[in-house]
DNA sequence: ACAAGTATACCGTCTGGACGGTACAGTACC
DNA sequence: GGTACTGTACCGTCCAGACGGTATACTTGT
């Protein structure tokens, strides 16, 4: 289908893409503007991606995949109840890039917001969602534990995404010290 | 600037332009599709809407009023602690027009994900939330609890929005019971 | 009372630009 | 001689907005 990144070329148009979206939304995503930011000709990017859409798609699995790399790491492989609810929680609140813009995270958004247009492409997210919240249920926790820890993650990307009352810095580290301790909580009350 | 609702008309255009955008999506809404759904000729909602921004403002301002006053309603002018941050839990977790599809959930969403091209669209609804923000943190219980309040909420209107992980009628309950539960704490432990 | 003028509420066509995608000829390197 | 492009030219579609027109109601002067 895709040349996609398996060349130098492909991940530098990819990366300039992701530029762009960040900057200026998937909407002002186009064959010439990605190409003009890649420095590379409309040719070249419909050379190693056939269409916008598998542009745009691979974005978002390379987004999924980078999250999904993070989450796994975090977990460090550690089996201990809450351990991966822990993780997702850290990883929402203290992201690894965190220098300034946190470009991840604002990437998944605007993709998010971009592609609601063709909901094809928000298969693959969704699949990630699903095992994720799976995980979650597992976790050697109560569940409902858990998904109010995941809610309140989503719901802090959500509001750093389109900047809908974003929450502080100190009051981050507050709500994250008040989602560990209802962690905390229940894994020494678990039966 | 635009008539907007103030006529008979122009509300029919604006809730047909909502229908439109629930099934569709932002990105579908042209002047010719709004058109016809509203049974008006493209000519008469550049009459009662100057262009299509104007259009799409004035369903994220009705949008951003609607639950506004579905907050207020259930506040129901009550003064006790934690007020708000019940009544901002309930509004999200029990919508009002619970019939079949929640339009009116479905609507900021697609709106939400179809203005990131002109972040002045989402103006007004950034000033809500903010106001909301500030309402939550003097709601007589400790900001952080209310915050992870509205964060889980958020994050329960996103997964709604996207499909991402949606939350079950049963699971659903018990998150939100967890959450009340939380708040009730923080009630009762206040100095 | 009645013509003339004016404002309101639309209709429907046209245009110009943006964009996705195609085609293809040429170039440079290995 | 193939792989990896560049560059240009072009097609078809979609769409916002402009614009000229129309029908009806309402006002105003006489």
């Amino acid at each position: 289908m895709s040349r996609g990144e398996s060349s130098e070329t492909g991940a530098r148009i990819l990366a300039a893409a992701e530029d762009l979206v960040i900057r200026e939304g998937v909407s002002r995503l186009t064959l010439d503007s990605a190409a003009q930011e890649a420095g590379v000709s409309k040719g070249g990017i419909l050379y190693h991606f056939p269409s916008r859409a598998a542009l745009v798609s691979a974005m978002v699995e390379r987004f999924v995949v980078s999250f999904e790399a993070d989450l796994v790491e975090r977990q460090a492989y550690s089996k201990e109840p809450g351990a991966f609810t822990r993780a997702y929680l850290e990883a929402t609140f203290d992201p690894r890039e965190a220098p300034a813009d946190c470009r991840e995270i604002r990437l998944g958004g605007a993709l998010l917001a971009g592609v609601t247009s063709d909901p094809e492409l928000l298969k693959p997210m969704r699949e990630r969602f699903e095992t994720w919240q799976a995980a979650l249920e597992q976790d050697g926790i109560p569940a409902e534990v858990a998904t109010v820890v995941r809610l309140a993650a989503d719901g802090l990307w959500l509001s750093d995404l389109f900047e809908l009352a974003p929450v502080s810095a100190e009051a981050r580290a507050e709500v994250r010290a008040q989602l560990l301790a209802l962690l905390e909580r229940a894994i020494s009350n678990r039966s």
